[in-house]
DNA sequence: CCTCTGATCTTCT
DNA sequence: GAAGATCAGAGGG
């Protein structure tokens, strides 16, 4: 049905923002000229407001989050523990250096070639793209996506018209985060209830 | 089902 | 030097 625009990435609030992405469509046409995407059903937010947990809190700069200071409408990718990439959208205007972090896919097209990329047979389907790591892999996402807009054939988020209504969305505290001391309790993680494509990390 | 571990890049102490 | 927005494989129950 339609893109999503500007004014979707560049409100202030990430929190509604990672809830509003639930249900969306992810396509990636990666370099090797293959396309695969997926129906976003698990993301977290992260805010330099009060949130010890993000990159980029208190504006706080490093080469690493450089891309997160940019106007929203573009993607934050960087290494985690030094060997996977993980996709985020950056958010908010910019210098007001908020993302929602992508975390799980339902398949949609291009399922072949996901599960080539994840070297998986049909009896994993379900291991496909449920974390933030291996949606990356799925979709042939790695560093050379950081700083790309999400406006483009490369990668791109549609509103395709899947209703996800409030009371199908759980919020949990997000994943990995001890290190942030009491924000690690914010309940910013959203997933589509019920759905068998979400991460299965507590 | 579960717990443990290695892989190995960025950032901060 | 240590820990992190993670994953896959090995081993045990």
């Amino acid at each position: 049905m339609s893109e999503l625009d500007v004014d979707f990435y560049r409100r202030a609030d990430p929190v509604q923002i990672a809830r509003d992405l639930l249900g969306k469509l992810l396509t990636v046409s990666a370099p090797d000229g293959q396309t695969v995407s997926g129906w976003i059903v698990e993301t977290e937010a992260y805010s330099h407001l009060n949130d010890r947990a993000c990159h980029a809190y208190n504006k706080r700069r490093t080469r690493r989050n450089a891309t997160m200071f940019r106007p929203g409408g573009v993607a934050y990718v960087y290494l985690c523990y030094g060997i996977h990439p993980l996709l985020n959208f950056v958010t908010n205007d910019e210098d007001m250096p908020d993302a929602v972090l992508i975390r799980a896919l339902e398949p949609a097209e291009g399922m072949e070639q996901a599960l080539l990329r994840r070297k998986l047979n049909q009896k994993k389907i379900r291991d496909l793209m449920s974390g933030p790591g291996k949606l990356t892999q799925a979709l042939g996402v790695d560093l050379s996506f950081d700083g790309r807009s999400l406006y483009v054939k490369e990668i791109n988020v549609r509103d395709e018209g899947r209703m996800v209504e409030a009371d199908c969305i759980v919020s949990s505290p997000r994943v990995g985060v001890g290190y942030a001391g009491d924000d690690s309790m914010l309940p910013w993680r959203f997933r589509v209830k019920d759905s068998l494509w979400t991460s299965p990390a507590k």
